[in-house]
DNA sequence: CGGAGGTCTGATCATGGTCT
DNA sequence: AGACCATGATCAGACCTCCG
């Protein structure tokens, strides 16, 4: 076990990327257009989150009046690497130290009650808030006890008294880290590799609607600041912005948005097949039965028919367009196919991966139509 | 030709059972 | 109990194809 903790925390190191400001924005703006006092009054918790580095901690502070909120708490795993900081808050050789002989930089924790212009030039920004955190007065800093690891007890206490977590945890502690959200019972929004929805701690919370996609990154590519640029081959590093390229990243949460009760329009199967082969749209096998699934074979979300009644299995990448009024979510293929057997969820069932005609079809998920029935 | 969407591996690690 | 093996699960990526 604390062998498994060490491999954890060891892995996590390496999980250094940070989330650019103008996809923050853009993902809290669209919750806000569907709730504009979702914030309000709430305690907004940051716990992957270096205040040194995190634009998550720069959003929130600047956004902090006009969100409404009563508190920002922010935590780091990790020491700051000094090489990039936003907020030149202290001089580095202040920062206490956990104990001597150790780097004076340590996991520090954040604590955001009140915002406002103290240096009388006008507006709001990150040098007030740096003033108001020497000061002392109201809002905290302080270096924690231990590392920053989400799962601390110190970390976990901070964690019970927030309302809403908003964070880029480490991909590797994904399952983790939404285990122990779920837990508390806390809403979030969060982002995540797509091939998560098939977690097993994931998966089960989007079947019942207790987790969706976020409004999420443009097609699915996020750019992340990164200072370990070497990690990385040519095409998915960019060194003139500093920035790496990830396919198929999403924001999880479960507060709502607007997007995901716009229904997704629709051709008949017909329609569909139109200008294809028969039984084929680009190339793959359409609408055929599975070989051990009671379902049919939609290969792309855009091919999903409006007239099957049915059970239909689709890409993962369907949910970035589902819309629980328009569909119901029956299961999915899993890994290996566990969790859905004769078209029923069977947590028991240990179906293979999707065979039509034998061939072996990616990961799906099954859906079906809500209809007006009588 | 670049953006969008979907699928692809096999290395790697966790887990669980069985053999000394 | 600990070594060893079989099986399962994962992937802060890589690649391919289609389409405008």
């Amino acid at each position: 076990m604390a062998n498994k903790n060490l491999t954890s925390a060891k892995r996590a190191k390496n999980d250094e990327f940070y989330t650019q400001y103008a996809d923050i924005q853009k993902e809290i703006a669209a919750y806000l257009e569907y709730d504009y006092d979702v914030f309000r009054g709430k305690v907004v918790y940051c716990n992957c989150d270096d205040p040194f580095e995190s634009n998550f901690f720069r959003y929130f502070v600047l956004n902090f009046k006009k969100l409404g909120l009563r508190q920002l708490i922010t935590t780091s795993y990790k020491p700051s690497p000094i090489a990039y900081t936003q907020l030149e808050l202290f001089e580095r050789d202040e920062t206490p130290s956990v104990s001597k002989g150790r780097p004076k930089i340590t996991a520090n924790k954040f604590i955001i009650n009140t915002v406002h212009d103290i240096d009388g030039d006008g507006e709001f920004n990150l040098e007030d808030v740096a003033k108001q955190l020497k000061a002392r007065k109201q809002n905290e800093w302080m270096p924690l006890k231990g590392d920053g690891d989400f799962r601390s007890p110190e970390c976990i206490d901070l964690l019970k008294q927030a309302d809403i977590v908003v964070t880029n945890p480490p991909f590797s502690l994904f399952r983790e880290y939404v285990r122990q959200l779920v837990g508390y019972n806390k809403k979030f929004v969060i982002i995540g590799n797509m091939n998560a929805i098939t977690y097993k701690e994931v998966f089960p919370q989007i079947k019942n609607n207790q987790l969706w996609l976020g409004n999420g990154f443009h097609a699915g590519n996020a750019y992340f600041f990164t200072p370990n640029t070497r990690d990385f081959a040519s095409g998915v590093f960019d060194a003139k912005t500093g920035l790496v390229k990830f396919r198929n990243v999403c924001w999880y949460t479960n507060l709502d948005h607007g997007r995901r009760h716009q229904p997704l329009p629709l051709m008949t199967m017909a329609e569909n097949l139109k200008y294809s082969k028969h039984k084929e749209i680009k190339g793959k096998k359409a609408y055929e039965k599975y070989d051990n699934y009671d379902a049919i074979e939609v290969p792309f979300t855009d091919a999903i028919p409006s007239d099957y009644d049915g059970v239909m299995g689709v890409p993962i990448s369907f949910l970035d367009k589902y819309c629980p009024e328009q569909f119901e979510i029956l299961g999915a293929t899993e890994s290996e196919g566990r969790g859905f057997s004769n078209g029923l969820w069977d947590e028991s069932s240990k179906v293979s991966q999707p065979l039509v005609k034998g061939q072996r079809v990616y990961k799906r998920i099954f859906i079906k139509h809500k209809r007006e029935t009588i």
